[in-house]
This record gives C-alpha cells, structure tokens and sequence, in this order.
DNA sequence: GCGCCGAATGGCACTCAGTGCTGCCGAATG
DNA sequence: CATTCGGCAGCACTGAGTGCCATTCGGCGC
C-alpha cells in the first residue's frame, strides 16, 4: 500500500520490523482486526442492511474474498470472539472433577462467558445494540447462544447419565443457566456496561441453582449473611391460597430477592 | 395457462366448481399447500441446498415470485403454521385469569404448541428429520422457538410484575418450559411420533413446575378439599435451607401432593 | 351486458451474499 | 537462483430476496 520499491535497505528494516511485531503479537492478523473496525464502524454509522460486505472490504483496504476467509457470513463479523470462547468453554467443561456439583460447574462456564464480554465492556455495548434492532443479528445470535446451551447440556447429560429423566434435567437446567446468565449480561448491557456484571450473573446464578437444589448456593457462603442470622422463620398462610402465592410470601420471608 | 377460451360453458361449470370448493375449503389458498408440498417432496428427495426455490415453484406450478408472497424465505416453508400457532399462543396467554398460576399457565400454553406438532405427526417426523440435518433450518428454527419463549417470558413478566427478580424468574421460568417441552417433543418425532407426546410433555412440564416450586401438582384443584377445612398453617424452616427444599415442606404442610 | 376496480399472480430485472477458481506475490525451502 | 507453498486479490458464477409493472380474474356498479 505504502511506496515500495524506494529504498531497499528500508524494506529490510521495515520487514524486520513487522517481524518483530509479529512474534510479539503472536498469531494475530492484522487483516482480521481491520475488517471487524471497518465493519462496526460502517454498521454503527449507516446500519447493518444498508453495509454491503464491498463497502466494509473497501474501508479496510482488503479484497472481497478475504473477508469470507475470516468469518463465515457477514453476520460472523460481529461475534468474532465466540468461536474461540466456545472452545475455552466446551474446554473448561470437559476438565471438570468427578466429584464437583455439576450444576455449579456450569455456572461456573457460563461465568466464563460472562468474561468475554466484560473484558471489553464498549465493545460488548455495541454489538448489543446492533443485535438488538437488525433481526438478522439476533437470529446469528441465538444460533451463537445455542451451541452455549448445547455444550452445557452435553456436560449435564454425561453427569447425568443413569439418573432417572437424565436428559430432561440436563436440558432443562442449561437452558435456565443460560437464561439467567442472559438475563443479568443484558440487565448490564442496558446500562451501558455501569455496575458490577460478575454480581449481578452470580446472583441470577444462584436463583438456578437454588431452584434445582443442587447446590450450596455459592454466595451464601461468601457474602453470605454477614449478622450471622442463621435462625428460623414463620410462615402463616392460608390453606386455600394458590401455592405460587404462598411461595412468593416464603422468599421474602427469607429474604431472597 | 391451461387451454382457455374453447367451450365457454364448460368454463363457467369450471368457474363454478372452483368457486364451490373455495367456499369449502374457506380461505385456504390452494397455492400455498401446493409450495409447501413440492417443497417437501424436492427436500426429502434432493435435499434442501441442493433444492433451489425455482425447483419448487416449477413443481408447483406458480411463479417464483408467489413463493415470497406466502413465506418470507426458503426456510419458512418448512414452518408453515408457526405464525397462526404463535399468534393462538400469545392470545391463550393474554386471555388467562388473574387468579391462575401463571407457571401452569404457561405450560398450558406450551401443550398448545405440542398439540400442533400431534396433530400431523407424519409431517412433524418429516420436518423433524430436515433440521437435525440442516444448519440453515436449525437456525430458522431457532428463531421460531425463541418467540415462544418471549411470549412466554413476557406473559410472566407481567404476572410477575412488582415481585423481587420478576424479570429473571420470568426468563427463566420461560425457558425452562421450552426446554422441557423440546426435550419431550423431540424424544417423541425422534420415535417417529409413536408413543404418547402429551404424557412425555406432561411429565416434562411437571419437573419444571416442582422445580419452581409454583404449583398445585395438576390435581389439587379438581380433588379440592372435602373437609372444608380452610384453616391456617404454620411452616417453620431453616433460613439457609435451599429453597427447593423450603417449597417441598411447604406443599406436604398445605397438603398438596 | 359493459366497463371499471382492486386483489392476486406472473414475469422481469436488479442487488447482494457466498463460493470456486485462477493468478500473483512474498517467504521459506533446497 | 530455482522451487514450492501459503495467503491474498480479482473474477465469474449461483441463488436468495426485492421492487416494479403488466396481466388476469372475480366482483361490483351502472
């Protein structure tokens, strides 16, 4: 792109430069990076539908074919970290002990997403934006939050396996871990990544875990109830009211919510 | 297209039969049950990239722009009674009582939707079979289920509107239940739709409703209380305790199991 | 019977996503 | 220096989806 060919002294420092930027950076390729800058910059600009895959080629300088070597459609630009994440988590699942809680061992991957989106907090605004009006986005997303949820169960289902409704639990309990980790992610996404991400996903969290029983509930244990309460309470309620009404007297009366 | 203006009488009889049928059919075009069955017929027989929509508009024989005019991609033929399902669900919800369990609510809910797949268990099995294959259809699909589960979560949302994490246990609550009915729906077409769905489904449905600790166990209702007996009851227990746990004392002390 | 109107349809042309192929260039080999 | 190999640009092509317009058909008033 630059004037070449001037002075070929120059072209071997600036190749040893490059290099050297190369083993620094280690594995990283610049033409992947431009095209996800050219990309959010046009999308955030004039919209997803009215960028064409040539205007986002054009902006950073590469060829058409290029952009399709480095993600799968132009959907794929926007999510560029979650294939590698998806890896770490599938990972992470796969290491876990025999003798862990396994729900809380998925908690504890989708904590590990929860990173991925904390580590760049702007970044992760603007994708949630964008993803929020264009329906196409939102589609590629979920197919993205499905693969999530499938490794999730797939863990569960192996830990699951001989128990009575094996599958149905495992299912059922990724998809609420998903949910609510979904729902805190996009509580913090709102409010434009202010507030503590990593508390209010703990505290989704512990609503699962505490409502498929499998756990010691994480956050009693640290944060706890400082006081040291650990008395009784006393509920009164009448006979004939709807259950789900008693319930919800029960959990203010213990004092979670 | 075919052979016109040869026996004007035979034509009105002609005219006449069409209009006889439409007015049995009653608002059914037939154009659309012709795409959806060459459609069918080409991906079971040819697979569905290897299906272009002129294939299925030259087997049905109607023009290619009718074929975006009935479903809004490729994919969407595959879903054809989604809308009107989606649009039964979101109306059941809207019109369910202020004194209902809004969890058996919206399971309820969900059994509509399985009673659509129940209904033509042979085309279910064969829809069932495309996107297990299918990246493009998983994904469509994906996008189908995720608007059950809005309006599940937002019929939630506002039963549980004002409540402590209305919003989280909404969503999860939401998700649970598709999670629960897939789980069953697909153990069933994965059976070749033998077998009993609703009983799978119901079975599924029940986990999560004791998950969530907010229900009346299907029965109590009808089995009622013979005894008159509306009293009060008084339920002691362990602060930390889980609240699983807290809920199933609370169903054996009011007598609900 | 006649003409008009609106809805439904078919056909055409166009944009753009995604893919296969070819040639090119630079870097690492001998 | 010659060769090979991997990444990149450019080109051409298929096919989905859309906008536009002409046509047709059933219905309706005159």
């Amino acid at each position: 792109m630059s004037s070449s060919s001037a002075a070929p002294r120059r072209n071997d420092k600036a190749e040893k430069v490059e290099k050297a930027e190369k083993v620094e950076k280690a594995e990283k390729p610049p033409i992947r990076d431009a095209l996800i800058a050219a990309a959010f910059q046009l999308f955030l600009e004039r919209g997803f539908e009215q960028t064409t895959v040539d205007d986002i080629v054009a902006l950073a300088g590469v060829g058409r074919r290029s952009f399709f070597r480095y993600f799968p459609s132009k959907e794929g630009v926007v999510f560029p970290d979650h294939e590698r994440c998806l890896a770490d988590t599938t990972a992470f699942l796969a290491a876990g002990e025999e003798d862990e809680d396994p729900v809380r061992r998925v908690c504890d991957a989708a904590r590990l997403v929860l990173r991925m989106y904390t580590e760049n907090p702007a970044f992760s605004v603007q994708r949630y934006r964008l993803t929020k009006k264009v329906p196409g986005l939102r589609a590629y997303e979920l197919s993205v939050v499905w693969r999530y949820e499938r490794a999730f169960a797939g863990y569960l289902r192996g830990r699951f396996a001989g128990l009575p409704d094996g599958t149905l639990r495992a299912d059922v309990i990724a998809a609420a871990v998903v949910a609510a980790h979904n729902n805190a992610l996009r509580s913090w996404l709102r409010a434009d990544g202010e507030g503590d991400a990593e508390a209010a996903v703990d505290r989704a969290l512990r609503y699962v875990q505490e409502a498929f029983g499998g756990t010691d509930a994480s956050g009693a244990a640290e944060g706890g109830r400082p006081d040291g309460r650990d008395d009784v309470v006393v509920v009164v309620s009448r006979r004939a009211a709807p259950l789900w009404r008693v319930v919800q007297e029960i959990e203010s009366a213990l004092g979670r919510d």
